[in-house]
DNA sequence: TACCTTTGTATCGCAAACGATATAAATAAC
DNA sequence: GTTATTTATATCGTTTGCGATACAAAGGTA
């Protein structure tokens, strides 16, 4: 058995679990506004910035236009973004929150809170979040290029 | 706009992209020997320890067996694996090494090197890995519980 | 103007993930 | 020994994620 085929000398495996298992404790919270934590990444995007074609919500979060088209749409079916067509560029497609998607952002606002502490354990805490932070996103930075 | 509902402060969207984007780098290495990445999980599995029952494998990747059935259908389908009733307890499924599964081995034993050199960056190092590796498994032991 | 290339979205097909539920075998309770 | 409960898998339906591909609008280029 080689070493390196082992499954508990690989990062990719613990990043993948610990993706995935958060998703998971993101479930019961986001299910109270009606999100997936798909669709609550789109939310987190327009909170910040609306009105954004869907190219660049799928760059800032690193999706394929392919995934987000179909996302958009079932949040489109909910009522919480409109799509329009864009008026400089014909090509594009122009996401807004609806009133109903702006509303969602207040109550939306205790879920990064609870999900700390759900996530709260020994190994992260105040000192040592900001050099994981800064490691997942030169590694992001790597294989996104 | 409230500064925890930022993307850029959330530890989970950072997991989830890093995640995603490794599995895709996995891609083109994973293709060459007829495997996804999951599949190579199970396969990872397998062969540090054969014979297994579908939830000792469900369980060792924290994934459901709802999840696993469909995956070692597949692999079956694919002649990777083989699947049969335990003798001790018939509710089990045992899950074997094909001859095909085994020599696969081989195979995938650049795969780890090959994805090293993909995810080299200046953050993680042998130095810096271990306290990863122990952030995300401290991490992972508290969301599974 | 006509043609070519690029760009922005969308469609299709397949493989995960996973909640909810079903089924059969094993075990426990009575 | 029958009934109830637990356990091991599997089925179903929905949402992602993504490679491959299609298509129309925009931007060159001749």
């Amino acid at each position: 058995m080689q070493e390196q085929l082992k499954l508990d000398n690989q990062l990719c495996f613990r990043l993948y679990t610990a993706s995935r298992l958060i998703t998971q404790a993101y479930h019961p919270l986001l299910e109270e506004i009606g999100l997936t934590y798909p669709q609550y990444l789109v939310m987190m995007v327009l909170w910040e910035q609306d009105n954004m074609p869907v190219n660049d919500i799928a760059k800032r979060l690193y999706l394929e236009t392919n995934t987000v088209t179909p996302l958009l749409k079932r949040m489109e079916a909910e009522g919480f973004i409109a799509r329009r067509k864009g008026e400089k560029d014909a090509r594009q497609v122009i996401v807004s929150l609806t009133p109903k998607g702006r509303k969602l952002e207040g109550k939306a606002s205790c879920v990064p809170y609870q999900m700390g502490q759900a996530v709260a354990c020994r190994s992260i805490t105040e000192k040592t979040a900001p050099e994981l932070f800064r490691t997942l996103d030169d590694l992001i930075g790597t294989l996104s290029k």
